[in-house]
Order: structure tokens, then sequence, then C-alpha cells
DNA sequence: CCTACCGATCGGTAGG
DNA sequence: CCTACCGATCGGTAGG
């Protein structure tokens, strides 16, 4: 479920009337202001890194002045961070979703998913994560992990587990029935780098579409059984 | 195994019989140290990004002042394209060598190489340009394309091309004969992704060999024919 | 969240 | 390649 960020009417009385704020948090009730920020951080930490872009960039594409960033985090870090951490968390409910639906559907034709089907909704919502809409959170945080303090990847590292750990028994049970080959170990990996590498190169307005790509995922990888 | 740009062999034992400190003046060697400021970039864009290292942090790791530096290169740019160059000049010669010796060895047998056995030595040896001694400057090209200016950009890509062109016959005949499947122009992006993605996790102190790395890839990617 | 501001650092240069 | 230096910019803060 996004956020909504743009200014819808309806919202704005949502929030909490004004007044002194709780000093000791910073992340205080304007979700609205803040979830600018990091889209704009998101978009911009992408396109030229994170070393490459100033709080001022930020601050002026988010409609702020250069202090306002500020106000709503600590530091420069704390906003990189805040992006992984949202991208994180939108790219495991999207994969949760995606389960969901698949496991919904099957049981409504009184059967269970096959290890394929279910490597085949993963890695299209994997691909969604990656290069659908609003799709600058992931890749932020796949290429610029090194500017992480150790503190705030250890955070980040639980959500990455969680979000492998819904593969690995797919692997497991399509490297048992010969469908997968390699070691299983090294063979998630380097699945994840051909997913994850697409970033770099695939343009969604001159290319195949994310079908046609989890599809030549799935004929590349897999074995016929 | 490094590729020496502009030196004599003749001029190491030379400077090093005479014990000089680095920071002798007036001594004119310039690819002497031009090198180690390629080294040393190289080493620090990888681990911090270009963003995020300075000139200073550079000539310092090369054992020089900080307005060093712009007597070898005219900018940081210029240095980050300098490093891109030298690795793209390097991996191709290391698979030119790599692909002329598989060559050679199998005319000694009277016979000539099927395209797997192709495809084994183009990864073994892309593995070796990202993962083995001296691979930082690989890297530095996959992860801070960003960073350059489009005109710095063309002359690496030619290479790049150069690079890419030996792997595409192989798998064009591999994909013909049925042994790597999905749409080949996708299939090749996925593949580079899977190898180049390797620098993001591979460890060699704690894990596998690159022989046990490239054949993992021929067992994932490949069909039995 | 803005105004006003600061100390530190940065890429780069002049001249030897 | 070093010394000495500069203008610009940066992350971040005080106070309202």
């Amino acid at each position: 479920m996004r956020v909504e960020t743009s200014d819808s009417p309806a919202s704005a009385p949502l929030r909490r009337a004004r007044g002194r704020p709780r000093k000791t948090v910073h992340e205080r009730d304007d979700g609205n202001r803040r979830q600018e920020l990091l889209r704009a951080a998101a978009r911009l930490f992408r396109q030229q890194g994170f070393g490459a872009t100033s709080t001022r960039d930020i601050a002026t594409a988010a409609g702020m002045r250069s202090g306002s960033p500020f106000y709503h985090f600590e530091n420069k870090e704390a906003l990189l961070a805040a992006v992984m951490l949202e991208g994180m968390q939108s790219a495991l409910q999207r994969q949760a979703a995606a389960m969901q639906a698949a496991v919904a559907q099957a049981a409504a034709q009184a059967r269970t998913l096959s290890a394929r089907e279910c490597l085949q909704v993963l890695v299209r919502s994997h691909f969604e994560v990656l290069l659908g809409p609003d799709s600058d959170f992931i890749p932020v945080m796949l290429y610029e992990w090194r500017s992480l303090s150790s503190e705030q990847r250890s955070e980040i590292n639980r959500l990455k587990g969680d979000y492998e750990a819904v593969w690995v028994p797919v692997l497991k049970a399509l490297h048992a029935a010969g469908e997968l080959q390699g070691e299983p170990g090294l063979a998630r990996m380097l699945l994840f780098g051909a997913l994850n590498w697409s970033v770099q190169w695939f343009d969604a307005a001159r290319q195949a579409t994310l079908d046609d790509l989890s599809e030549c995922v799935m004929q590349l990888f897999l074995k016929r059984s």
C-alpha cells in the first residue's frame, strides 16, 4: 500500500491539529512533507548518487529551504537510511500481496501452487519493485549500500533477510526437482544478480514488458522437468 | 600481471636500486606515479564511491600532496574516466588471452572449441576481471557509470562494445542449439547481471573459488543438449 | 519550516 | 610534484 503524497484536500484535516510537537521524536506526524522529502531524495540519490547529491538539492526538489530537511531527519545519512527502509517495507508488502493473491487464485481452483509458479510470482513481483512505479527506493538501497553506517545496515539487513527468506524454500524445491541446477547458495546470488542488474539497463519505454522479462528469466534459469 | 602503460621494463629496477623514497623531488617518472594514482583512485572509488572520495584522499593514498593529482589529470572526472579506461583495456587483454589460450589448446588436440567451452572460458575470465587481483577498476566502471560525463562515456562505451561483441556469437550458437533459452538480447543482459552482481557479495576468503562460481553459472544457465 | 549563518572541506590553481 | 592559497559549496545549527 503506497502512501499517498500528492496533496489530497481530504487528507489535510485528518492530520493532527497544530501545536507543539513531541520534542523527543524527530519523525513527527507530518507525514506528507516528510514523504515528499523521501521521494525527492530517492530520485536524486538514484540519479546522481548519495555523495553527489546535496541536502540543498533535496530540499529544493521538495520545495523547501536548505535547512528544512534537518527538521525531519537528523542528518543526511539518516535520510538515506529512511529511503532504504521505505523501499524495503514497500517491497515486502508487494511481495506478500503477490504471493497471497496467487495462493488464493490457486485455492479457488482447489489446487496448490507449484514451485515453478511460486518463482514466477516472486520474479515478477521483484521486477515490479525494481522497475515499476515509484521504483527509486530499492535501486538506491542496492547501489548505495556502502554509504550507510554499519548501525543502519543491520536494521535494513533484517528486512532483506525477510525478503530473501521467502525465496529460499522455493529455490530449494526447484533444486530438489532438478529444475534449478548449480550449488543453491551460489545459484540464489546469481539469480538475484540477474534481476537486480536490470535497473542498469532496462528501459520500459523502448523494450520489453515486465512480463517479457519474467518469462525470459524462467526460460533462462529453469530446466524442463 | 598489471599492464604497464608507458614504463620501460628497465626503469623499475633502476628506481628500486636507489632506494628512493617516494617524496623525493624532481624525478620525472610520470608513468609510475600516474599508475599509483590510478590504483589508489580505483580502490577508493570502489570502497567509498566517486562522490564520497576527495582528491585529497587519493593524493594521500598515493603519497602525494593535495594539489599533485592535478599535475597528472585535468580534474577529478578525468581521473575517474582513466580508471575505467584502464579497467576496460585490462579486461579486453585478459579476455583475448584466455580465448587464445583455449583455442590453442584445442588446436593441439586437432579439434575446435565448442560454444559451451567458449562460454566457460568467457565466464571464467570475466570473474577474474571482476574478482581477481587488481580488480577494483572494473567494479568502479560498473558502479560509477552515472558519474561520468557523456563525452567520456562514449570512448569507454566503444570498449564495452568490443568486450561484449565476443560473447554475442557464442550466445547465439548456444541459443540456436537450444542450450540457452529465452530471448537472446534479454538473456545476455540477465547473464551479465548475474556475473556483475558478484562483486557485491563474493568474498574470496570465505567462499567458493572462481572455478566453483564459473561451474555454477554453466549449470544454472545452460540446458543439456 | 524559514532566516541567517558558520566552520569545514572541497576541487582546483599559480608559481616554483 | 610541492607550497600556499582561493572561491564555492557543503552539512548542519540557532532561534523564531
